[in-house]
DNA sequence: TGTCTCATGTAATCCGTTACATGATTGG
DNA sequence: CCAATCATGTAACGGATTACATGAGACA
């Protein structure tokens, strides 16, 4: 699975749930997968210029502001990419990196970011809280709800653990402190 | 921070541990970092002559397997680095992408992708356990190990907390499964 | 009228992987 | 001497962000 086909397949996939324009598409990935994927305006646009070519999806209606709309062929391809093997992206975790090489930091400035790491995952949590709570609040309940929640779940546990290493990892940090 | 710095504080960092080959660097950074590191011999070639060409780092001897070794700039420059902000990185999780458009490919076939991730969580588990051993059992206890043990930790508890997850989500797609 | 948000696009640039090319060294 | 590993590099390509450019519509 090439590369590109991984924003087709966001973008394929946002439409799934409904017509929309460019723009909408940018903020619903931003705000609803925000916490496993981006995409950028420079990406989107060409992405739907391309699938529009290729008859995967269409505007419904003229002008500027016209919503694209998936295809049955669309539908098809969405399908098709999403059975393809998850592509296994390359993991750059700046912390870490930072981490492991914490003896040229200094323990006290490693704190600091492990204190910073653990506040950003309290703020995901409450965040994901709002956002299941959207979710199931909604008047029409969409056949696509249950599947919303596993991904929030799966947030809801990595911050959970994320918290739970930070706490562990000051402890530790105070140890290597004290013993310098 | 430029992206490239990255690359530069993997590769300077790897230095301050010990001389090397840009070859050993990369076994180095595959082996050690890989659970949230990665680099290209198309990254670090380049880099380790660019580094060489600032003063960075040098060579420790003559002839084509010779060691790159940290200079006192570098080591400077590497600290610097360091305390440079942590870079976010674009994430992409392409199971969170699959299981959130999961009405169009099934509960089944989602079943199979949340099976294959907790076995994966399980055999990193397995792996942080050897690297823990290795790590503590080595005859000349440095510095580092302590810093190093914090990532093992993190790994560890991001591992747990997905399958732990991926237990609860295969409970849920049996009942998304039956209502339908 | 002016400003904010909506809406679309493009060009420059950077980063990174992959594939290719080359040759030295080591061990069987 | 042959194969595998060590060791270094480069060129092509693709993907993604960023910044720039443009303009419509809403509303105050």
């Amino acid at each position: 699975m090439a590369r590109s086909s991984q924003t087709e397949l966001a973008v394929l996939g946002g439409l799934s749930v409904g017509p929309m324009t460019g723009y909408a598409l940018r903020q619903a990935i931003r705000d609803v997968l925000g916490h496993f994927w981006r995409e950028s305006f420079g990406q989107i646009y060409p992405t739907l210029s391309n699938l529009e070519r290729q008859g995967l999806v269409t505007r419904l209606g003229a002008g500027r502001s016209a919503p694209y709309a998936l295809t049955d062929a669309g539908l098809g391809r969405l399908r098709g990419l999403l059975a393809q093997p998850v592509q296994h992206l390359p993991q750059r975790n700046g912390l870490m990196l930072r981490l492991f090489f914490g003896r040229q930091l200094g323990a006290a400035t490693c704190r600091q970011l492990v204190l910073d790491a653990r506040g950003e995952a309290e703020r995901e949590l409450v965040q994901f809280v709002v956002i299941r709570d959207e979710i199931e609040s909604e008047v029409k309940t969409e056949a696509d709800h249950p599947y919303w929640l596993l991904t929030i779940s799966a947030g809801e546990h990595s911050a959970r653990a994320t918290i739970a290493w930070a706490n562990q990892t000051l402890v530790a940090l105070d140890r290597i402190e004290g013993s310098t």
